[in-house]
DNA sequence: GAGTGGTCTAGACCACTCC
DNA sequence: GAGTGGTCTAGACCACTCA
C-alpha cells in the first residue's frame, strides 16, 4: 500500500511512489514501447491519488526518456523504433564535418557464441563463463566504413540471436534487441580515448596502421540500472566527430 | 506586461513568460551568482501569478541548472564558485584510470591579445579583427600534465584579463570569468577528435611525437545562447579518460 | 463531442532553516 | 515562530486528436 505519512525512515514523495509503480508496468511488460499507457485520469483513480501527482511522476519519466507525452493522443512507452529519426540515433553523437545529414549504413560482420571471461562477466554482472553473443560490424557514412563495433550481450537474455537477423534489420541494433528481446536500453555510459590503430582495424577502416582513432566503450543499461551490453568501438575521425552537449 | 489568452500566434504559457522574466533578472545582474532571488510567493506578488506558476517556471531552470533551490533558504543563482566540488568540474568529464578522485593542477602557460581570425570570428560571433585574448595552459593530474588548453575569449568582454590572475586563481577558468567579469557560462558543446601529435604538445605532454590524442573543441555559451569562448583541447588519454553520461 | 494532455489557480499541510 | 521550498489536492478552462 502506499505510505501517507512523512514521519517513516525511509520516505518518499507520493509521486515517487507512483512513478515506480508506473516503472514497474513498464519492467514487466504491462506496457510495451511504443504502446500507449492509461491516461492520467486512470492511473489517479488506480492508484487512489490526485491527477496532479500521477502527472508530476509521468513528467519525470517523460523528462528521462522513458515516456512521451502527445497532447489529445495519449501517453507513450518511448521506443527505439520510432518514427522519430532523433529518438532513432539517440545513442550516435557522430557527426560529419560536412553537415550533411547521413544516415549509417550497418554491415555485420561476425556474430559468435563464447563464455563471459573475467571483464565480460564483471561488466555485464554475470557469471564468469556464462554464455555470451559476440557481434562485429562495420557501420558506413556515405559509402566509407567509419566504425568497427565490438559488441558483448548475455547469452541467456538475448539467446536466439543471429547474424541473419542483424543483416535483415532496418532500423538499429537496439530496435532489433528491443523488438525481438523485449529489452529496451534506457542510458548508456561512454569512455572515451584516443589511440592506434592496429594492423587489422586499419585495414577495415582505409586509414594507416597507427593512425589515431576514437575508441568508445560503451555499457549500456536497460531498466533498473540492469547492464545488458558492453561494447567496444573503433571510430575514425578523419571526416567526422563526436559531438557532446555539456550543461 | 503578461499576455493572458491563447489566441495569440506566438502564444507561451504563462509560466515561460515567467521564466524569461527571470532570465532577464540574471541577464541584467539583477540577480547575481551565487545570490538568493526573492521567494516564490514574492515573484507572484510581483508577477501578478499564482505561486505554482513561479514554480513551474523555477523548476525548468533549476532542472537546466540555472538556479539551485535550498529548502527552507531559497531559490539561488547557480555559481561556478559553488563550494560543491561537482558544479565546480561541471565541464570537466576527465576520469583517472585508477577511479581516485583527483583535483587538476592549473598551470597557466601564456597570455597574450590578438586580432579575430576568420574562425575565431565566425565562432565567437565578433568582427574580422576585433581584439581577442589567447590563452594557453596546462592541466596536471597527480602531478602528470594531462591537457594542453588554448583558450580564446572575445577581448571586449574579458578586457583586463591577464597571466598573473589567471596563475592566482584557485578555483576554476569559469568562476574567475565569472566574479571578475560577470559573465556565467551555460552550457558548451564539444567536438572530439582522435589526431597524432605533433612536436611541440608531445614534448609538453610528454608523450612520443604521433602519440594518439584525444582533441576537444569546446564553445561556451552564456545566457540567450551568446558565444563567449572557444577552446582546443588536447587531452592525453593513456591514465584518463572522457567519460560521457548519453540517456 | 468525448477524451487526452497542458495550463493555471487557490488552499492546505509538511519539512527544513534560522533566529 | 516566521519564512522558505516541497507535496498534495480539487477544480476550472484550454488545445489537440479522432471518430
Amino acid at each position: 500500500m502506499l505510505q501517507g505519512t512523512h514521519s517513516s525512515p525511509t520516505f518518499s514523495p507520493l509521486y515517487r511512489q507512483i512513478k515506480s509503480l508506473i516503472l514497474q508496468g513498464l519492467e514487466s511488460g504491462e506496457w510495451r514501447p511504443g504502446e500507449v499507457i492509461p491516461s492520467e485520469n486512470e492511473l489517479a483513480v488506480r492508484f487512489s491519488v490526485s491527477q496532479g501527482t500521477v502527472r508530476k511522476a509521468i513528467d519525470e519519466m517523460a523528462a528521462e526518456n522513458l515516456l512521451i507525452r502527445r497532447q489529445g493522443k495519449g501517453t507513450y512507452v518511448a521506443s527505439h523504433n520510432d518514427a522519430d529519426q532523433h529518438e532513432k540515433f539517440r545513442f550516435l553523437r557522430l557527426m560529419p564535418d560536412s553537415g550533411n545529414v547521413e544516415t549509417p549504413e550497418n554491415l555485420p560482420l561476425e556474430c559468435w557464441r563464447a563464455k563471459a571471461g573475467q571483464e565480460a562477466s564483471r561488466i555485464l554482472e554475470i557469471k564468469l563463463g556464462a554464455p555470451i553473443t559476440i557481434i562485429r560490424r562495420l557501420l558506413k557514412f556515405a559509402a566509407k566504413p567509419v566504425v568497427i563495433d565490438e559488441i558483448y550481450l548475455p547469452g541467456e537474455i538475448f539467446a536466439g540471436i543471429t547474424l541473419e537477423m542483424l543483416q535483415n534489420c532496418q532500423g538499429s541494433l537496439y530496435g532489433l534487441l528491443e523488438s525481438q528481446f523485449g529489452v529496451r536500453m534506457i542510458r548508456a555510459e561512454e569512455r572515451l580515448r584516443a589511440i592506434a590503430a592496429d594492423r587489422a582495424s586499419a585495414a577495415l577502416l582505409g586509414v594507416a596502421e597507427g593512425a589515431p582513432l576514437l575508441s568508445i566503450e560503451r555499457v549500456s543499461f536497460t531498466y533498473a540500472d540492469r547492464p545488458v551490453e558492453w561494447r567496444r568501438g573503433l571510430y575514425s575521425t578523419a571526416d567526422h566527430y563526436y559531438l557532446n552537449q555539456l550543461g
